[in-house]
DNA sequence: ACAATCCTTGCAACATTGTTGCGTTTATTT
DNA sequence: AAATAAACGCAACAATGTTGCAAGGATTGT
């Protein structure tokens, strides 16, 4: 299974005109099989020991593909970014999350849409939202 | 205008039985004077010659004026805290910010109420949302 | 008023997360 | 295979926030 998720990983570069580096693919590899937005931390461990990145080239890897929309990252409160594959492709301009306040564990929810029955201060222009719903998961709660 | 919020701030932490020093009392006054949500290094640049406070000093006086709930703490995706007076007894857990994604400045919308019309994943259980919505200012727009 | 106590402060050091500069290596193109 | 441009690794740096500890100042009890 992680073997097809490299190819896709490698389709998805490629498609973009990028340079399929083993890192890059590897990186990609991993977002696309976890359900959850990982830490930079939690990427880093899950690197095969064939596959040991710098911190660095990890941080402008995510960073690449964070440009070419292959991936997104999502704000936090605990001051650290944590990234998820795009899996199809949805508005990124109404996107929630969801984090657990227990574990930390950050998962998407894609069918949250926000009603905008509101308006801002005169003068002010809307750009995106950013949503983050605190909890327990299922785990913790 | 500092001088009667220096007195309400001041009437703010004694009614908490907290210690009136004069670091909070500076600190909740000039917090009560700025409609924005202030960083700790701005408010470290607004504290008066005569009222110099050591960096460590500003955060634990923060720390402990959220503790208090006579401020709160806002988010934002530049892995800064930015500080707010709790003017009147707001329902913190429905609190949404608007962010300037060109001069940085955060602002409460209070008036902004989010719709519980959608469900979390089986097991999870909710508890604070936290809303950032981004754009610009009337200053940037 | 004085001493005991407890909270607050300042300083130094540390921790975490992320960024920049630069020379070297690697992937792609020709 | 050689040339070229991109990506990498290392070191150093930057920003924000935290911890330990000794010194200072306020509050309480006598």
């Amino acid at each position: 299974m992680l073997n097809k998720l490299h190819i896709t990983a490698e389709d998805m570069i490629q498609q973009n005109g990028g340079r399929a580096t083993a890192g890059r693919i590897g990186i990609l590899a991993i977002l696309l099989a976890e359900q959850q937005a990982m830490t930079h931390r939690e990427i880093e461990q899950r690197l095969p020991g064939t596959l040991q990145l710098d911190r660095v080239t990890l941080y402008r890897a995510l960073e690449w593909l964070v440009g070419k929309n292959l991936i997104h990252k999502v704000t936090s409160d605990d001051r650290v970014w944590r990234y998820h594959a795009n899996r199809e492709v949805h508005n990124t301009h109404q996107h929630a999350h969801f984090k657990c306040t227990c574990c930390a564990q950050v998962i998407c929810l894609d069918d949250l849409t926000i009603e905008r029955n509101w308006h801002l201060p005169t003068g002010y222009r809307f750009q995106e939202i950013e949503l983050t719903v605190k909890g327990l998961c299922a785990d913790c709660g």
